[in-house]
DNA sequence: GAAAAATTTGAAATACTATAACATTTTCAG
DNA sequence: CTGAAAATGTTATAGTATTTCAAATTTTTC
């Protein structure tokens, strides 16, 4: 691997949030649902970078620019950007981060370092496979898979543990 | 498959139970480790079925028997279960459950029925080498995979959807 | 076996995460 | 415009987990 991913290198990060806004806009037009200016703003918030974010770090980032927000702002807007494909929920640390691959169906895999945090999304074919072959062999009908490796990214590796 | 694994048939679960706590007591022996009066106790609790149980469905179960705990109480145990891979914990549920394979280094896998809660643990090597193979494809190095499975187990596909 | 050290437990408070319930406003189709 | 649907505001509360400090117990050391 020559080019390490997005998250552990640095980037022009605007260009992942523009792309993410469009995707958006594109997405939402297509099922017919309304990005709405909270939903969106959430949106943002959530790709200010690779980390994933906690809810009520967005509920803050809102109040903070005067939006009068409760909880269910933030959760009912994260719920819709889910449901739309556009944010995922990471169980492990109860917390969103922005879908890599919007649109594409896909089974994310998450890579998340501990050290700074970022959270790589893979697509591993091979993996969604295997977790199939061994669901099926129990004859057991998956319905979704939370799949979620917390580590060390290379970027973290490289560096002594200033962190 | 011609045997359905464990959770998924009638069997004598007292069994379990047992087999778990002479697990428990080798283990601590080998480890050094203590196993409480209370650590037991909530061993015991979690393993009074193949669903997992939330801290505090454990903590009103030790309450009702005249114990006085509160929620460090039962956390405390749990973490000590944890980390001498005694029990797991479900991200996905907020909830633990009894670790199938004590002592055997394994990464975990969790069917999770959503229709009865049983859990099924699975040790897969095949996924097992996939997920290290794409997480070093990016040079990300692995610490803990988090893979919980959620769907409908063979017994609930069977019955009429009377849960 | 007694004192010191380490581990475990008790207890109260609090932090963090998420949802329920109901009122109000906004948007959209006809 | 108007009624229905969707989205938001608001308050309260449920559910999950940790912090902190004190007390008790067990283990170690002399």
């Amino acid at each position: 691997m020559v080019t390490r991913a997005l998250p552990y290198r640095p980037h022009n990060h605007q260009a992942c949030v523009n792309q993410a806004l469009d995707d958006a806009r594109h997405i939402c037009q297509q099922h017919n649902a309304r990005l709405t200016p909270t939903r969106q703003r959430v949106l943002e918030l959530i790709w200010q970078s690779h980390r994933p974010l906690g809810a009520y770090d967005v509920l803050a980032q809102l109040a903070a620019e005067g939006q009068n927000a409760a909880p269910p702002t933030v959760y009912r807007a994260l719920d819709f950007l889910q449901q739309h494909g556009l944010v995922h929920r990471i169980a492990s640390l109860n917390a969103f981060v922005g879908c890599a691959h919007p649109g594409k169906p896909h089974t994310g895999m998450f890579l998340i370092c501990h050290q700074c945090g970022n959270v790589l999304e893979l697509s591993a074919p091979a993996v969604s496979e295997a977790v199939r072959a061994a669901a099926d062999r129990e004859s057991f009908r998956t319905d979704e898979v939370t799949l979620e490796i917390s580590g060390v990214c290379p970027r973290c590796q490289a560096e002594p543990a200033d962190d």
